[in-house]
DNA sequence: TATGCTAATGTTAGCGCTAACGTTAGTGCA
DNA sequence: TGCACTAACGTTAGCGCTAACATTAGCATA
């Protein structure tokens, strides 16, 4: 049937005008009367008409593609950044495509870039390090804008949530509750969010008057495996903390899950509080209290600023960051209820 | 500096050549003689030239790229695939873009299905459902390939681990251990995979003489949660199963932990064996004994038969089943274990 | 030397679209 | 009526590349 899709110039033909005129029509352009742009355009949408975005963008430059650079796809974090990104550009009827960096690839290959340039109009680029590709693509003069990559050196756009805003919320939420031995999980720091909130946590140990103890800051890297590793840790301390913050909430996921299995209990014997709310934070038992960070909105910020960027706008903040909140659950509980229970816990002592 | 990217005209100016000749050098073609060709190749090199994918997709209908379409890209499987696809693409000078579906568009878009045409040559698809992309693609003569999409009406080609034989594998091996009395906590059975695992269980059940009993069949969907689901069923049940076959190793984690953290030891108490060997399988307390899918194996076959069909070979053999073999490690034992080790239960927890 | 043939190259046209610049018809106004 | 001006078109050229069809050079053969 529809063997070969629908050109402009069939369109143009079937409504009697140039391509040209179809063009405009089609592209909300002045310069063609109401009675001819309505029959163009529902003659377009009954015969099925899509541009072709190679030739768009080998004509103008332009092809309504955003692509977006991710190093790592499987992850909740980017999943719900790309979903908020696709919605965001449907809306301006731009579409995504991803392209996933692999191993082989940390370092920019030039393919990996022209390609980028050949299809897109500006890339979102979600690069935990410092790879290299964005600021080839700048010097591209290719729009690009970077996920969670603030810093004061770098010299292009970057949307962030308030991750030291974030964990001060937390941190404040359990000095409340009356802990005083708060351990803290740190994510990869290479990542100035992951730095952040350690930088947070170190305040907060003086504002609060928590603990000082360095044992209580567990080096971890994001993964659910480095919560689990942290357990080890926490288990085998003479004296516990009585709350522990993580990272993210991945590898309060592996902490959990550790301690519990280990016969401690959450919130009971330790609170634990993380960082994200990604979904699976309130299907945790107990339901995960953590700093909600609206990442899917960070993909919307990042789409529209990046529209904004290719329209030829100045950015006026290079680095913008969303509010982040506390999300209050069932994993943190004031410390006096682990003195109430703690004559229940005895058993665990057995293996010191 | 290097303002806009370099054009074939440039290269073939540089030479001295036609652009046709220099066309025909880059793209291997004969009719270039090797003094001609060496020249233009390192020119092109040197000057970092990297064909407009846009241009030629224009010009010739291909682009060298490869279009990856999935539905959940936060999984992974999902990750580990494309992986293996990248891999295998890069191999044969081809790049992999992916289009990730969101809600909104779990029903074919034709922007969607337009874009993939006028970007890439052939198209892999990652879709759980049956959501109608593949049969518009291949109605426009677009090479398309699934994965995990075996179905007997399915008149396109499908990539697929064999889930039946190993499933077979996996319940042949808690026989052999002794157990008798196993579970069985199914996936999404929208899915053939996902059916074929459930189809060996029954079968098993006969050909070992397990119990038959139907509250054995616990409901799932392959996520975490519905692992953890499955495990308060089984905390209920009065007389518990000796062991638990999960139908993915992602379920089988939100299993072990839900019961780890009511105190059942693995594998003493209970054996668990997963399916799909993910990364974190062996990471696990205890690791995880599975079914090893060779995912990214998969990417690597699919990019290869879409390769094949795309240079117009006829595929034999349209669904093509990879095979699966048992990864043995530590949460399965034997069923006299248990009795063994019951009366030690408690000091159990020392160990971490 | 003319002939035939092949390898190595060049030329032309066009993929589908849009920028830039025509052209035309209509309007207002003195 | 005639001029200026503008809205509504049309035409031409070209983005970077390749298919298809020239053309030329090179060389062996008779």
């Amino acid at each position: 049937m529809s063997h070969s899709p629908i050109t402009l110039g069939e369109i143009a033909h079937a409504a009697g005008v140039s391509t040209m005129t179809a063009s405009r029509a089609l592209n909300h352009q002045p310069g063609v009367s109401p009675k001819t742009r309505d029959l163009i355009l529902r003659l377009a949408a009954d015969m099925g008409y899509a541009a072709n975005r190679s030739a768009q963008k080998l004509a103008s430059g332009k092809s309504r593609v955003i692509g977006l650079l991710a190093a790592e796809l499987d992850n909740p974090f980017t999943g719900a950044l790309v979903s908020g990104a696709v919605r965001a550009a449907a809306a301006s009827g731009h579409e995504v495509l991803i392209y996933s960096l692999v191993d082989h690839d940390k370092k920019p290959r030039s393919n990996v870039l022209a390609l980028l340039q050949q299809f897109t109009d500006g890339v979102i680029a979600v690069l935990p390090y410092h790879f290299g590709f964005v600021e080839q693509l700048q010097a591209a003069q290719h729009p690009v804008i970077t996920i969670d990559n603030h810093s004061a050196q770098n010299r292009f756009v970057s949307i962030a949530a308030d991750s030291y805003g974030g964990a001060r919320l937390a941190l404040a939420h359990l000095a409340e509750l009356g802990h005083k031995r708060i351990a803290f999980l740190t994510g990869d720091e290479q990542l100035v969010s992951a730095s952040d909130r350690h930088k947070a946590f170190n305040d907060a140990v003086l504002l609060h008057g928590l603990d000082k103890s360095t044992e209580l800051v567990l080096k971890g890297d994001f993964s659910f495996f480095s919560g689990r590793e942290a357990a080890k840790k926490i288990l085998n301390m003479r004296r516990k903390p009585t709350a522990i913050f993580t990272a993210n909430d991945m590898s309060a996921f592996g902490l959990m899950g550790a301690l519990q299995s280990a016969g401690i209990r959450i919130p009971e014997d330790i609170s634990v509080i993380g960082f994200d709310d990604l979904p699976a934070a309130q299907q945790m038992h107990p339901a995960l209290t953590t700093v909600r960070q609206p990442i899917a909105e960070m993909g919307r910020v990042a789409v529209n600023t990046l529209l904004a960027q290719m329209a030829g706008l100045e950015i006026p903040i290079p680095h913008i960051s969303l509010p982040t909140s506390l999300v209050l659950r069932a994993s943190t509980a004031d410390i006096s209820v682990k003195v109430i229970s703690n004559h229940l816990t005895l058993p665990k002592l057995a293996h010191l």
